[in-house]
RNA sequence: GUGGUAGUAGCUCAGUUGGUUAGAGCACUGGUUUGUGGUACCAGGGGUCGCGGGUUCGAGUCCCGUUUACCACCCCA
């Protein structure tokens, strides 16, 4: 019987195993120098969480089953809700704001395409407990600089920001209602990728013969790209009382968030772009994507603010910001740009051993070596002196360690730099104290 | 869930109008070789030609179904 890797889910042999640690690796380091703590949950949970936080629809999604216990179980298809849950628990013993990151697999009953797979390592990182603006300052500074720490620049991508409180004041200034707007929003979370006439349809079903008027002054919201553009439209709006002081509210917060972000380096990578509302309706606030820098392909990464969330799934108000980041789309890119460091794996020593006579000799050796940290490679079986030569130049080894039955009887090593060829005889007792200059590479000098 | 394209060795591929026992390069293993260089020489292992059915004297090749992968749609937390 042969067996075949589920539809969706990835091997990885040790090159793959080196591409994901680079990745994990510089997130990892990344959110730590944001000083975001590391957290961790279980992979598989009751189903009824997904269903509380997405809805019935989410099940044909997801990889759920009964488990013995006659519970409903899922494995995780997002984070978000799990967090949700810790955070709730313990909110009030909390220190805010809280400021936590994950670096997880994630499943989902979904057909495997481009950038998708069914099982898949998300990034994700959040900030509870901070209602303002800076809180999302943070949070893209640090989706910003995470990119950056792959090698990609601002031609290779850039951070579409957009604001779902913005557009409720729009669409409220337009005389919808909650549902109204929320179909909008829906209407034109898709709006790139639908024909104009068919928008237009939709849009009627909720505003009638306004729905073309009202398709251009959308498009023209999207088309915002500068601030100041961006404040003209918002002092226009026909607001009145408190939705005015709403509005004006919203001003200062775009202004203080993109203030944050030219100060903290993220300025290049940041694009004002309506268009982004992202599908998912708990968002409240500012939302943004980041893509590859044409806009062509899937979303790198995706966030936005979630103020209602925590407490909808049982928990305190509390208000919370987060994205997560995707490992496929991710390793795309970087393949597409060259990014992708061909990690080669291999170690510091090679030892050669002459015969069955030297092996005690030249294992012990490496058994020291090996316990102070340095990476050592030793045949597990005989071979001659040719194969293992060969061996060790084919193993990308930085030094091999030569044990024949002269050196031994001389109470010494030959070391040799299998890059430059260079040879150099040492006393055994010496080779721990010396290992560091030797793979420094200076003992050409030393050479006999 | 829908559609398009594809599937021959671990990898990249060849395989004639349907005709003997399905090939190459790379990789792997062993040897030449118990003292030295990546690309030397010799040998070897490895395939139910994705799977199932059909047509045929005969199928890797033609037909049908199925599965998997890729790509697009739906969806995208």
């Amino acid at each position: 019987m042969q067996f075949e890797t589920l539809p969706g889910f990835r091997e990885f042999y040790p090159d793959a195993c080196a591409r994901r640690n680079h990745v994990f690796g510089r997130w990892r380091q990344v959110a730590r120098a944001f000083n975001f703590l590391e957290y961790d949950a279980p992979v598989l949970e009751p189903l009824e969480l997904y269903i509380e936080k997405s809805g019935e629809e989410i099940v044909g999604q997801l990889f759920n089953f009964e488990d013995r216990g006659g519970r409903a179980v899922a494995l995780r298809p997002e984070m978000t809700p799990s967090l949700a849950r810790l955070i709730g628990a313990k909110a009030n013993s909390l220190k805010r704001p809280v400021k936590w990151f994950n670096i997880g697999e994630h499943y989902r009953y979904e057909r495997p395409q481009k950038g998708r797979l069914r099982a898949f390592y998300q990034f994700n990182v959040d900030i509870f407990g901070e209602p303002g603006p800076s809180a999302d300052a943070e949070l893209i500074a640090l989706l910003c600089q995470t990119l950056q720490s792959f090698g990609l620049n601002s031609e290779d991508f850039k951070v579409r920001l957009s604001d779902r409180d913005l557009w409720l004041l729009m669409l409220a200034a337009e005389g919808l209602d909650a549902s109204g707007s929320a179909a909008v929003l829906g209407i034109i979370d898709k709006l790139e990728r639908t024909e104009r006439g068919t928008i237009i349809e939709k849009l009627a079903v909720i505003l009638g013969d306004a729905a073309e008027k009202f398709l251009g002054r959308i498009e023209a919201a999207i088309a915002i790209r500068t601030f100041s553009e961006l404040r003209s439209y918002i002092e226009c709006l026909p607001l009145e009382g408190d939705l005015a002081s709403q509005a004006q509210a919203r001003i200062s917060d775009w202004q203080q968030l993109l203030r944050h972000l030219e100060a903290a380096g993220a300025g290049d990578f940041v694009q004002i772009d309506l268009g982004i509302v992202r599908g998912l309706a708990y968002y409240t606030g500012f939302v943004f994507e980041a893509f590859e820098a044409s806009g062509e392909g899937r979303a790198l990464a995706g966030g936005g603010r979630y103020d209602a969330l925590i407490k909808k799934l049982g928990g305190p108000d509390m208000p919370a910001v987060g994205f997560a980041m995707g490992d496929v789309t991710l390793m795309d890119l970087l393949d597409s740009r060259g990014r992708m460091p061909a990690y080669v794996q291999r170690p510091d020593f090679i030892v050669i051993i002459g015969g069955e006579a030297e092996r005690d000799a030249a294992l012990g050796d490496a058994a020291q070596l090996r316990s102070v940290g340095y990476q050592v490679e030793y045949p597990l079986k005989s071979q001659g002196f040719g194969k293992q030569f060969k061996a060790a130049n084919q193993s990308g080894a930085r030094l091999a360690l030569i044990y024949g039955e002269d050196e031994l009887s001389r109470g010494l090593v030959k070391v040799r730099d299998l890059a430059s060829g260079h040879e150099l005889e040492i006393g055994r007792d010496q080779l721990l104290q010396r290992a560091p200059s030797l793979l420094e590479g200076g003992f050409e000098n030393e050479t006999e």
